[in-house]
DNA sequence: TCTGCCCCCGGTT
DNA sequence: AACCGGGGGCAGA
């Protein structure tokens, strides 16, 4: 979805489904009060460079983005964007790089609230303690977006992925041992 | 080690 | 006041 009826205009709304009409339902609830205008030909850049960034995500999926929300919701969505590919990123962290680390529920719901799936990289963030959570789009397409990710970048290891998740935060050696878990 | 439970946390509606 | 895509501690498997 474009916050504009024209190639101009920016992301607004991305959403993953398996069947057209759900996810159209979901647009029109999203914008009640706005006209919807279908048409696969005026964003067929946009399109081709999510396929693209589905199939083979080695780069990040850069996107213009209308982001509506709180201060403290854009906030948790920018840092997403600034994760890699292959990356995964702890809620936990998140809070931390916003600064205010002691909000990694609120941040968790942060992320529930995103309604612009893959360029805000929702699917990269995990628990602390290496667990994957839920997704708005369903849990099968997170992990498996996160497998995509891991073997685009080829042959990334689980360790280094939760090596990059905390590679900001201050040592914290316990938590770099209990991360080895593995992402399926 | 791995559950489940409890209690706490901050932001949003 | 209630709801969460969380976190950490701790008892029982």
């Amino acid at each position: 979805g474009f916050d504009r009826a024209d190639s101009k205009g920016k992301v607004c709304f991305l959403s993953l489904g398996d069947q057209r009409t759900t996810v159209q339902n979901e647009l029109s609830a999203a914008y009640p009060d706005q006209s919807l205008v279908e048409s696969e030909a005026m964003f067929r850049d946009e399109l081709a460079t999510v396929v693209e960034f589905i199939e083979e995500p080695t780069k990040p999926l850069h996107l213009a983005l209308e982001l509506n929300g709180t201060v403290f919701q854009k906030q948790v969505w920018t840092a997403l964007a600034q994760t890699q590919p292959g990356e995964a990123i702890t809620y936990r962290e998140l809070a931390i790089r916003i600064g205010s680390p002691g909000s990694s529920r609120a941040v968790g719901a942060a992320c529930g609230q995103n309604r612009i799936a893959l360029a805000i990289p929702c699917h990269r963030a995990v628990r602390s303690d290496g667990k994957v959570s839920g997704f708005r789009w369903g849990m099968h397409r997170k992990l498996e977006l996160l497998r995509r990710e891991r073997r685009a970048l080829g042959g990334t290891t689980t360790s280094q992925l939760h090596f990059a998740a905390f590679a900001n935060s201050p040592a914290h050696p316990s938590s770099l041992t209990k991360t080895t878990r593995k992402l399926p």
